[in-house]
DNA sequence: CAGTGAAAAATTTGATCATATTCTGCCCGC
DNA sequence: GCGGGCAGAATATGATCAAATTTTTCACTG
C-alpha cells in the first residue's frame, strides 16, 4: 500500500541551512531582547506555530530554550509569558553583569587593536545618530551590538555567553524605558571606555563598562518604582 | 466512534503530575551532574528516548533545555555530545563560581538561624561519611546538596539560578577527578564555612566558599594537565 | 597480488509534521 | 455560589523525510 512517491519538491525557497527550531528560536529571542514583546505577555505554542508558518515541534523547542534562557517563564501550570522584572530580581541582576561585563571589558582591553576601536567607534556613532533620531529600536539594537562586539573581543566565550544571556533577562523591560522617557537621556559611558580601550587601561574599561551597567539597570528601577 | 476511555491510571506507580519532559530533563541533569556520563559522550535522542521509554518529542525537549543550560554541547552539524572541559572553560568557570557564589555565602550569611546550621551540618557529617567510606557517587550528591542548600537561603533566587547551571558544566568532569584520586584528599573548606555562618560572619563565609572553588578546580585542573 | 583510496549504497539518526489524547480554565445552568 | 460540561491549548506519539556517517565495493597503483 505504498503511496505515491510525491517527490514534494513544490517551490520552496527556504534556505534550508538553518533548521527551523533555530530560526524560530533566533526570531523569538531578538523579539525579546528587543521589546516587541511586551512583560507578562503571554506566550502560545499554537499562536507562534501560525504565525510563523511552522509545526509546533520546532516552536516548542525554541520556547524551552528560552525558558531555560530565563527569557520566558513557565507558571506552574502549562502557560507560558514574558516575565516581569521586580526590584529584588533587576538588584540581583546588577550584581551579576557587574562582575562578568566588567571582567569581560578587563580582558578585551588585553586584545584591542586600532581597528577593533575603530570598528565600536564606528558603532557608537550609529548608535548616537540613532539616539539623537529618537530611533529606540536601533539604539536598542545597536547598544546590544556594541556590548557583545566588546565582549566577544574578550576571548572567553563562556563569560560572554553569560552576559548574552542576562540581556534577555531586562531586553523587555529596557524597551519600557525608551517608550516613557525617549531615547534623550540615556546614559552612554561608550566613550569612557572607548578612551580606555585605545589607552589599553583594563582597569578604566572595567569601571566604564560597570558604570554603564549601572546607569542602565537605575533607569529601569526608576519605572519599576512607578508602577508600584 | 469513541473508544473506550481507559484512563490507565492503575498502570504502574507513575507521578502524573510531572510531565515526561519534565522528568526526562530532571533524570539527564542529574547523571550529567554526578558524572553518570562522560565527556565527550554522544548522546542520541532516540537512543534516549529507547532507554528511557519515552517518545522523541520530550527527549528531543530536554535536550535542548540541557543545551541552553551548557550542560550539553550542539555540534554544527547535528551531534550532541557531553563537552569537554579545557583549561581556558574551566580559568572562566573559576572567575565565574568565585563572583556569584561567594556573594551568595556573603548573603546566606544574612538569613541563617541555628536550624539552618544544623541542618547543613547534618549534610556535612553525611557528607564526611561518604569520604571516608570512598562512596564517590554519595559525595558529589552530597556536595551538591550542600552547596544548592547554603545558596537557597540566600534569598537570591536569580543567582541561585547561575550558580546552579554552572555546576552542570564541571560536573562530570568532577567524576573523573574522583575516579583517578579517590576520594580521600578531597578539599573541604565546609568547616570553615559552618563556623563563618555560625558567627554571621559574611566575609568569613564568603572567603571559604571561595577557597573551596579554588580548591576544587585546581583538582580538574590536575587531572586536565595530565591529559593534555 | 595486496593495499589504498575514493565513490556509492546502506544504515543510523535527526528534523518536522499531523494527529490523538489529556489537562486547564471558563461559562452556563441549577 | 457551585459543579459539570465545553472549548481550546498543551502534551505526547509515531510516521515520514532528509542528512550524515559508516560500510562496502571496486578500481588503480606499487
Amino acid at each position: 500500500m505504498k503511496l505515491v512517491k510525491n517527490t514534494a519538491d513544490q517551490a520552496g525557497a527556504h534556505i534550508r541551512s538553518l533548521p527551523v527550531h533555530e530560526q524560530v528560536y533566533q526570531d523569538l529571542r531578538s523579539r525579546i531582547l528587543f521589546g516587541e514583546t511586551a512583560p507578562g505577555q503571554a506566550v502560545t505554542i499554537q499562536g507562534l506555530a501560525e504565525a510563523l508558518g511552522a509545526g509546533m515541534t520546532p516552536v516548542r523547542e525554541a520556547i524551552r530554550r528560552l525558558i531555560s534562557d530565563g527569557a520566558l517563564l513557565f507558571q506552574g501550570n502549562r502557560r507560558v509569558i514574558v516575565p516581569t522584572l521586580d526590584i529584588a530580581a533587576l538588584e540581583q541582576l546588577v550584581f551579576i553583569r557587574k562582575s562578568i561585563e566588567s571582567e569581560l571589558a578587563r580582558r578585551a582591553a588585553r586584545h584591542v587593536g586600532q581597528e577593533f576601536v575603530d570598528r565600536l567607534s564606528e558603532i557608537d556613532a550609529a548608535l548616537d545618530a540613532a539616539i539623537s533620531q529618537g530611533d529606540v529600536p536601533g539604539y536598542l539594537r545597536l547598544n546590544y551590538q556594541f556590548h557583545m562586539a566588546l565582549y566577544a573581543q574578550a576571548k572567553a566565550p563562556i563569560m560572554a555567553e553569560q552576559a548574552d544571556r542576562l540581556w534577555l533577562r531586562f531586553g523587555p523591560s529596557l524597551r519600557v524605558v525608551c517608550g516613557r522617557f525617549g531615547t534623550q537621556n540615556l546614559p552612554d559611558r561608550h566613550k569612557d571606555l572607548l578612551s580606555a580601550l585605545a589607552a589599553g587601561d583594563e582597569e578604566g574599561a572595567a569601571i566604564a563598562v560597570s558604570q554603564d551597567v549601572t546607569q542602565g539597570m537605575e533607569q529601569i528601577a526608576a519605572v519599576l518604582e512607578i508602577k508600584e
